[in-house]
RNA sequence: GGGCGCGUCGCAUAGCGGCAAUUGCAUCUGGCUGUAGACCAGACGCCUUUAUGGCUACGGGGGUUCGAGUCCCUCCGCGCCCA
């Protein structure tokens, strides 16, 4: 992999850049969808194309549970698997440590959404997963066995796979975990660090993933150690604050450190409305859920914000998703078909919606691109 | 004409003497940011000083009982069977 800037913003951190793999260029900064089970939800790989996305990213610990990362092997590796031709991440499995781990102990996601009594101390471990020095065990929500992933074990599944960017192993930590939890689990993800470095034969690019939670000594720590090894790129990931002002202070903290000539990926945040001040921090890539996550929900992201299609008010509104798009969705269906088929209970409008969705990330991104050549960002 | 069965929140269901009353659907309102979830949570008789509060409620009327959606009588409506 090779990644080239081809332009730094005067205003602020913003870059404009070139990530180059076996599988193809992408620009960025770009949006990679999130197609956790080697499928973006609903589409064919031909039709995710179509919304212009450059890149997606799955996941180690599910393709590991299903179907296996030999199936994948014995495609050829998961561009071929899943019929994708252009670029793609893995995620190492270290967002389950915290999603299937303490994140569902106190049903919280990694931004604080509202203050809490709860703290995770030092030393303390998650119900349904059991956090070591060597990694993991987690339990498999499809049959109930044990599953182990350390660095070692994720890099492996990860080169069986074959994406051509993967990420380190890391904990990803909780926004109530404290100082002193957060700063032992940075130092054992940077210990992981160096194993999954060690333990990479393939020519397959490796992310570090910068953790350190709200803290600024802490983030500050992981940035100077981890851009000190040898990585191709990367990920920066855990908690984000309380509040997009937060999250953005906490992102310059680690760009401020982290090796000027090396991809950022953001791992997991962005809303539309997240973009520019995440490009602005010196943000190259990221990735995140809502787009897809929330078409199933019957949720539209539009020009003008959230738009609702489960609600019986659109069943007479005969516009399209969003006045000012373009796609293929925008073109040829109304809000009022969309919901009837959400309320008729068919699987097409989650097909439709998640095609807009992306689509209107996709043209989000591309804009956010323009911008930063045009000197506005 | 005779026999039997059934009428409970928009629909469908539970209930077999302590009930403003189960569950599903529908409806409404929230939530969702490296995806286990086409998901999750809440509301859904009316009123208010939101309360271990008041009122009105299980087809209508009457009765038994401290107490009835639940038992009895009767009427109305619906269904099935026999003539």
């Amino acid at each position: 992999m090779r990644f080239t800037l081809l332009k730094k913003s005067k205003k602020s951190r913003a870059r404009l850049g070139l990530l180059e793999t076996a599988h193809g260029v992408v620009e960025t900064p770009a949006f990679v969808p999130v197609a956790t089970q080697a499928v973006i939800k609903t589409l064919t790989s031909e039709e995710v194309l179509q919304t212009g996305a450059q890149m997606l990213i799955a996941n180690t610990f599910h393709l590991h549970l299903r179907p296996g990362e030999k199936i994948i092997k014995s495609h050829g590796g998961i561009h071929s698997f899943m019929n994708w031709p252009k670029p793609l991440m893995t995620d190492s499995g270290g967002f389950q440590v915290f999603s299937l781990g303490f994140g569902k102990d106190f049903g919280q996601g990694k931004i604080l959404k509202q203050r809490s009594n709860e703290k995770i101390e030092s030393d303390q471990q998650p119900k349904l997963l059991k956090i070591t020095e060597d990694g993991v065990a987690f339990r498999s929500y499809i049959d109930g066995r044990e599953v182990f992933l350390g660095p070692k074990e994720s890099i492996k599944i990860q080169e069986a796979i074959g994406a051509d960017i993967i990420f380190a192993f890391d904990e990803c930590t909780s926004p109530i975990a404290d100082h002193d939890y957060t700063k032992k689990s940075l130092l054992k993800t940077h210990r992981w660090a160096e194993i999954c470095l060690k333990t990479k034969k393939s020519d397959q690019a490796l992310y570090g993933v910068v953790q350190g939670g709200k803290f600024q000594d802490l983030r500050e720590e992981s940035a100077r150690v981890l851009g000190k090894m040898d990585f191709n790129g990367f990920g920066i990931g855990g908690e984000f604050g309380d509040d997009k002002k937060s999250m953005s202070r906490m992102l310059y903290w680690v760009t401020d450190v982290l090796p000027e000539s090396k991809p950022r990926h953001l791992l997991g945040i962005g809303y539309i409305e997240d973009m520019p001040w995440m490009a602005q921090a010196g943000i190259d890539t990221f990735d995140c859920i809502a787009p897809t996550h929330y078409a199933r929900r019957g949720i539209a992201f539009t020009s003008k914000g959230r738009l609702d299609l489960a609600k019986s008010a659109m069943l007479k509104d005969k516009k399209p998703l969003d006045t000012a798009c373009d796609c293929f969705v925008c073109r040829n269906y109304t809000r009022s078909y969309i919901c009837h088929l959400l309320k008729a209970w068919e699987i097409t409008p989650l097909k439709l919606l998640t095609f807009h969705n992306l689509h209107y990330f996709n043209q989000s991104v591309a804009q956010l691109r323009e911008d930063i050549k045009n000197g506005k960002i």
